[in-house]
DNA sequence: ACCGGAAATGCATTCGTATACAATCCGTTG
DNA sequence: CAACGGATTGTATACGAATGCATTTCCGGT
């Protein structure tokens, strides 16, 4: 009595079916040469075997996998999520599979796509991430297209990336507070270390220098809640206060009007206003009505996915930009209607 | 000039340090018979290649992958996602790795498993979803075990579970909102279909029903805003109005409180007493201060992972369930200190 | 010097499928 | 009827690493 459990094989379909386990290679290989009966004749027989072909011996003579290597690094954010649910929608319709891994350390992204290589994946996506350039140029060597997710790579050579126009979105954010009528303007980055922070500080802040204002007041909340609270606190206890925040995402601006809010007894928009970033949901929940900037991330996920499935190699990777659009809500309305 | 771009393999490797395949083969492999000098000439040889083991290959001779297929319900909830996290960390800790699907319709769920059942992925683990016993089934003949986190199963016989307490915690929430002087009770279930939503809602109902009191006036939110939106309004404009509410997860509660304040006017706590369900980071927001019970997602995953790591075949499915611990806050408090 | 045995190594085969190539089959046409 | 071409089918091999088995090496013991 045989303890092993195994799936049956392209062999034990041809064997049943009569034919060769060439045969039956064909006749799940659309487009190749075989009888319409022969083809019907296997399939009965892999029905009745419950025969799939398996996925790891054809990757092995293929050569490529199927697989599509997704690096999250933390924290998993909201935009990761449905980068991530798009993503699986997208590339399942191509018949790709997704590996994941999630970067707890800054050092074990690299640790993963190594990993990822093992597996011979046909392309690496790093969302909310970067990775080694001795590795990028690794990938690059052994063909495996690598995509950034919203994080333009310094060293663009090896990347392609798609990103959304956080300088863009930033500038609106500030046309729009000086508009409304704000002037002492409080900053919270995400990051110093991420380009996706630094770009949407810069666009901020080099628009309000261009209007002859000064530098904003800045803290740092680490794209956390936490951070965020302790750094709203210490730009509204400034003398002269702050009258208007722009903080790096939605999250850290959601953490800030309640700070305003229930530690400063402030009304929100009218005695100061506070800007997001990213439109997450409870972005639009009528306790917060937080105005921000929307990225499309459905979008910029047909992006990548076309990227990954035209396999044009040798060609220099290419770099998008998306842009988003500005959506205005009560947060940053100095006079209520 | 060749145009093919491949990684070395463990041919090439032998050849530079001078050895044979198999040699090179066991300088990988921990514990194998190799001699320190000539383990060191390969994996010098190695280096300079960037050869790197193809984990394809290995597949498929040991037969096992070392890939653990995950598959998620939509909505993808904060709840699946710190579950995913959890997992993906304690498994690459363990040299698993995992393969995503998530699932749009549900039947879809049975495809993505079939999927998974070519790449020959040493388990299945289902975040938010079923699968048919069909299929169920034919990974049990296949050796290859499904794990259902947080929906146990009907037909409990093909698959293990780790469950949290969802009766029980419904059950402290009944008891604590009773205590409270609350009595007139509204509940807003998930799906019908889902057996979280329902064990909560009987848990909470029959706890009621037990102390005399009637069944409590229902409507279905499908663990969406929109529906748990829709569902408050109707809840509260009943006569005469609920003067609790219990919601099936928190993200329908904090809809709900938002309907309470915003559309009716009442004050949370006192007018209203408003309890959720599993302890998302809103619920701690001052803006929301809400009632709720949290289920121990890490500890949870641990048991799955647990589970996934000894391949004890053979065995009946195992079932577990896990505590959480009821967190009161000020949303169901008559009396603000 | 010799032998025994453990350790190290190489050889050949295996996993399950895809595919180049050779061998058929079939219907058509001259 | 024979030759021909296209469509099918089978045979054999390859993909890259792991492993049973046979062989060699090495070392200590007598």
């Amino acid at each position: 009595m045989s303890n092993r459990i195994s799936a049956p094989s392209a062999h034990d379909v041809a064997r049943i079916a009569g034919v060769s386990q060439a045969a039956v290679s064909r006749a799940f290989t659309p487009g190749a040469s075989i009888a319409k009966a022969t083809r019907e004749k296997v399939f009965r027989a892999a029905e009745s075997l419950g025969y799939r072909p398996n996925l790891i011996a054809r990757s092995l003579i293929k050569g490529e996998s199927g697989i599509v290597g997704v690096v999250i690094g933390n924290p998993m954010s909201p935009t990761s999520m449905s980068a991530l649910d798009a993503l699986s929608a997208l590339l399942s319709a191509a018949g790709k599979h997704i590996l994941v891994f999630t970067a707890d350390g800054s050092s074990a992204v690299d640790v993963h796509v190594e990993d990822l290589l093992r597996y011979r994946v046909d392309a690496v996506l790093l969302l909310t991430t970067i990775v080694s350039t001795t590795l990028a140029e690794r990938c690059q060597a052994e063909g495996v297209p690598i995509i950034s997710f919203n994080r333009p790579p310094r060293g663009s050579k090896f990347f392609a990336s798609v990103t959304g126009d956080n300088r863009g979105g930033a500038k609106c954010t500030a046309e729009h507070l000086l508009q409304q009528g704000y002037r002492r303007f409080g900053l919270i980055a995400g990051y110093s270390e991420s380009s996706t922070s630094r770009d949407r500080e810069s666009g901020f802040t080099s628009f309000l220098v261009s209007q002859g204002l000064p530098q904003p007041e800045r803290e740092v909340g680490h794209y956390k809640r936490e951070g965020a609270l302790l750094a709203a606190r210490k730009l509204l206890a400034r003398k002269p206060r702050p009258d208007a925040l722009f903080c790096a995402n939605d999250h850290m601006a959601l953490a800030a009007i309640d700070v305003a809010r229930y530690e400063f007894g402030l009304e929100i928009g009218r005695d100061v206003g506070i800007a997001g970033f990213d439109n997450i949901d409870e972005a639009s929940w009528p306790g917060y009505e937080l105005t921000t900037y929307s990225l499309p991330v459905e979008t910029m996920i047909e992006k990548v996915v076309a990227m990954l499935l035209t396999r044009t190699p040798r060609k220099s990777p290419g770099h998008t930009t998306v842009e988003g659009h500005f959506i205005p809500r009560n947060s940053t309305r100095r006079t209520r209607k």
